[in-house]
DNA sequence: CGGTAATCGAGACGGTACGTCATGTCTTACA
DNA sequence: TGTAAGACATGACGTACCGTCTCGATTACCG
């Protein structure tokens, strides 16, 4: 959404909240079965009962439109995961859920999509780490100053190398596809990154 | 390429190695330069004094025209890295060359475009993978064993995972760009990995 | 025409009429100047100024097209011949200016194209006899009507034949060329007409 | 291929007679079936068994392939039509061979695009009068001289008006499909060419 | 309570790429 | 040497989508 701030009075017709509920689920529907560059404006535009100069007059391209409706589709839970006590197991709590939502056929698809959409529009680059890298990764951060607060892991560990030890692996696989995902190799990458921090000790 | 080998006689008018060899060049240049969405079919035809019809009787797709060209642009060295001694100087040796080439701005785009473009087509991904991901991962394990024949690293070690544990994060960061892949990076990745493998004995 | 009414209030954005005549007037042009089959409809797009997709969603059909643009280039005069009194008199008035058009090479050259586009397209066929057709036999009509009532032939004189004899002759020299389509042969013609119809008696 | 087994028993001479006759028979079949716009050079090289450089050997262009193939697969007499007697007679025989053949949609249709391909190659035009409207029109003069002989027309008759008389609004009703040509307007067109010769006495 | 201003739907528009297809020419291997 | 196989340049085809635009019809608030 471009201002979901409304502190201002505005003077004309208020913006209608149905139309704007309709575009995001039709975008989403649409980009989860067919993928983004499958999915028209005309499509979004006619599935929502919407004009198509609607969208645009709130979301400059489609890939921001995009952006927001998956955001609005996926993002349920804004809170962290719950705490386990150990950094083991407060890295399988953040990880297993991403996992288990990006493995599914469409958000891959999806996903690496909006990550090609990244490299040619800096504006959509930023939106995108915004939306959907940075939340994941502050989590990750807190998991980590836990551990270091518990003195489980040395104070002067690197944590933003250490999140793409944990997260770089899994995109590999997900993206790639030349391997499986599985929760083996969840694991697996979970202990890596344990092994690092404590090697750098 | 469609057919490299050409030891049986061809009955017609044998394939133009020019217009094949044209069309590459044309298509590597306009793809490093525009990246792969914005290059045309038919601007790779006219860049290379060429017919569309030749273009499309040989490639079905320009996706898969895109990954020969980028073959054809990219692959330089089939034979794998020097070697180092070490298994901490091997792993450099294999993966900064690819970190060089693969963080120009150029590159980098066309990277995710091609992950994108295999999410969508299957055919495409496989031919990615066999063009793109294999040889580099083939050099990868025979840096490892080369690691296992000399004592260095324990024979039971998953060499897949420590493929992914090396390529994931250095990947990661090209393509979401969150943060810089510089040489301090790429040691701390190479370090991990060692780590990592070592913490397994 | 696809609408030719408006009286209807239409909800989207009005249909260019700027657009509409640029094309038409583009496709008239052309078509008088290159024939139907050379006349290619990104030409008339260029031409006028306007875009493919805008010709195609008014005009399904190159045929189609031809034939409004010709209709409107052509057909100044929607009301009927002069009256000169006689039947003779009347038939070289409806004949006259219908000879001295399609005598233009590019007419000839276009109304062949026609008769031939309407053997293929059943649906431009019946378009083709409404535009180009039917007028002009409607005013033959009249003229044999006004004769019968002024008794100068039989009243059941059989109109469509007589239209065909006609006019028959005249498309004959016209598409074949085998000899001139000269002033000399349309008074025989018409001569032979009106023997016909007199020899019926 | 006509017969594949003669041809590999002879080695040295191959059947430049029997590529012949199949590509003339190939493209009449195709030519009727689907007439001559879809009719395609690759077509009739594949079912003739034949190299497309071999057709274009023979017939520069494909209009003149369509030529030489309807003729030889229609003008299955060339000798006139049978004497009977009396000029109405001679008409009616002359004509109504050609009228039935003529009738059927597939020919109707290769007509039509003959006609306007003549409108386009000065070159087709002169070929395709040569072989399809003269031979009738010779035989149209023989009838009329004959007429002559008998006394029956004045042998002042203008036969070239006489001709256009009898064979246009055939045509006229052929192309354009405005009303059937069935043999009551083949009697009627007769007698009206009777009538206006008998008149011009 | 009427004016003002922004919204919405419908959908036409310019631009541009796609992948297909046909023509007529040209190049090789074979017989 | 002619023929089959078939690659080639040229260029039109009709479709699809993008993002902009022009309407008339709705809502609100503001004076």
């Amino acid at each position: 959404m471009i201002d979901t701030v409304a502190d201002e009075r505005r003077r004309g017709r208020p913006r209608s909240a149905t139309a704007k509920r309709a575009i995001l689920r039709a975008a989403f529907d649409l980009l989860v079965e067919h993928g983004l560059a499958a999915t028209s404006m005309d499509a979004v535009a006619q599935r929502a009962g919407v004009s198509k100069a609607t969208i645009y007059r709130w979301w400059p391209t489609k890939g921001l439109l995009a952006l927001d409706a998956l955001y609005d589709g996926w993002e349920t839970s804004p809170r962290g995961p719950r705490e386990t006590g150990s950094l083991r197991g407060d890295l399988l709590a953040l990880v297993r859920p991403w996992v288990r939502l990006a493995s599914a056929p469409g958000s891959r698809r999806l996903l690496a999509a909006l990550i090609a959409e990244a490299q040619r529009h800096p504006g959509f680059a930023a939106a995108y780490r915004e939306r959907f890298v940075e939340p994941r990764r502050a989590h990750g951060r807190e998991v980590f100053a836990r551990a270091v607060a518990r003195d489980e892991i040395p104070a002067a560990t690197d944590v933003e190398v250490a999140l793409d030890l944990l997260y770089g692996p899994l995109y590999h696989r997900l993206l790639h596809g030349h391997a499986p995902l599985n929760d083996r190799f969840v694991r697996d990458v979970v202990q890596a990154t344990l092994a690092s921090v404590a090697a750098a000790r």
